[in-house]
DNA sequence: AAGGCGTGGGG
DNA sequence: TCCCCAAGCCT
């Protein structure tokens, strides 16, 4: 047995997986995605919850189950509009991936979730956690689905002091959570584990006096609770300074751009933007730049309307935004469109380019 | 392995 | 204000 695991061969496991079990069926929120066991919204709820809160999520999810019911429906259902349902979740790759794996799904598998570790494994954006989960959740396996919520618990009830940071470290989670998992009920099991992370195991002060599984912990024993896990931090972000233009044409009809279909916040709309230079004035940088990459001829407003403040993960935005009007014609593309103010509400934003318009609906 | 990839909320 | 977090995955 692995070395970090030592703790389990002291523990009651019948006993540890019965306390946790009761409490998650006395104590476990009340979530449309627990209404029932339907593999798809299984799915789709896993995907929404990476990196996100439950109470972000909630809204998102009746939205997007009632849009797209099913696999076929999903599967069938048009991009911008996938996409738009999306829109303000944030990593935006997730719903990509989604949408083409819901199209594999019922292509290759006749719209039936698979139910097999290397079968659902092979989806696009399903790693080893989403696997564990969905594997579980909804057919009963007893596969880990191991989340920072079961690192997090069960480095402070095993007393695991690898640093959760590090990639390899999950696979000693997935051992641990094999050794512990109850067979009876592992969806049950891997639910309580994340639940009791989420309510009561929780990163800052946990409600150990409230845990049904304290008799179990090491680290309470010890009282180490609030050391555990380690994890190290990663280092600062980056910043970039960015200049937009909010431009018009004579009908009033607003320019806007579709981002690539890969990296930071692909496939969304924004409106047209480039990094600004040292060398230039913002927007001298932003006219030139209209011009060679739109071939759009412009008279941009001398000063600024806004300045756009926005915090990614990994890097930082400081937007400065200029009204305009466009002189000529422009040429609209599948990435280059002119709309009104009301078809803006069918294209779906960054929420950095949602503040761009509501500072210029405020300014007008 | 390590960095890219969003957003909103809490201490 | 700043830093960290929240049901990770991809390259």
């Amino acid at each position: 047995m692995n070395e970090n695991l030592k703790i389990i061969e002291n523990m009651n496991i019948k006993a540890f997986q019965n306390d946790l079990i009761s409490w998650f069926e006395r104590e476990q929120r009340d979530l449309p995605w627990r209404k029932d066991q339907d593999p798809y919204k299984v799915w789709v709820s896993e995907i929404m919850l990476q990196q996100t809160k439950v109470d972000t999520v909630i809204p998102y999810f009746l939205n997007f189950i009632e849009q797209f019911p099913s696999i076929d429906e999903l599967a069938t259902a048009d991009e911008e509009k996938v996409l738009k349902a999306w829109e303000g979740l944030g990593y935006y790759s997730r719903v990509r991936n989604l949408h083409s794996a819901v199209k594999e799904v019922k292509e290759k598998y006749e719209s039936k979730v698979p139910d097999t570790p290397k079968g659902i494994s092979s989806l696009k954006g399903v790693g080893p956690y989403t696997a564990g989960a969905i594997l579980s959740i909804a057919y009963g396996k007893p596969e880990p689905a191991v989340d920072g919520n079961v690192m997090r618990v069960l480095s402070r009830i095993l007393s695991i002091w690898e640093d959760i940071a590090k990639p390899s470290t999950r696979k000693v989670f997935e051992e641990a959570v094999r050794l512990l998992i109850s067979k009876e009920n592992p969806s049950y099991f891997n639910q309580a584990l994340m639940e009791l992370g989420a309510l009561i195991c929780t990163p800052t002060s946990p409600s150990c006096l409230l845990c049904p599984v304290r008799e179990h912990c090491h680290a309470f024993e010890e009282g180490t609770q609030t050391e555990l896990p380690v994890k190290t931090r990663k280092k600062s972000v980056k910043h970039v300074d960015l200049v937009a233009g909010l431009i018009v044409n004579k009908e009033g009809k607003i320019l806007i751009h579709k981002r690539p279909n890969k990296g930071l916040l692909a496939d969304l709309w924004e409106f047209p933007n480039i990094e600004k230079s040292q060398l230039f004035h913002p927007r001298r940088v932003l006219e030139d730049f209209l011009l060679d990459e739109y071939k759009i001829e412009t008279e941009i407003r001398t000063s600024s309307f806004a300045k756009i403040d926005h915090v990614f993960s990994h890097l930082t935005w400081e937007i400065e935004v200029f009204a305009g009007e466009m002189v000529g014609k422009v040429q609209e593309t599948s990435t280059l469109k002119l709309v009104t103010a009301e078809e803006l509400g069918e294209y779906a934003f960054p929420v950095s380019h949602q503040k761009i318009w509501k500072e210029y609906q405020q300014m007008i």
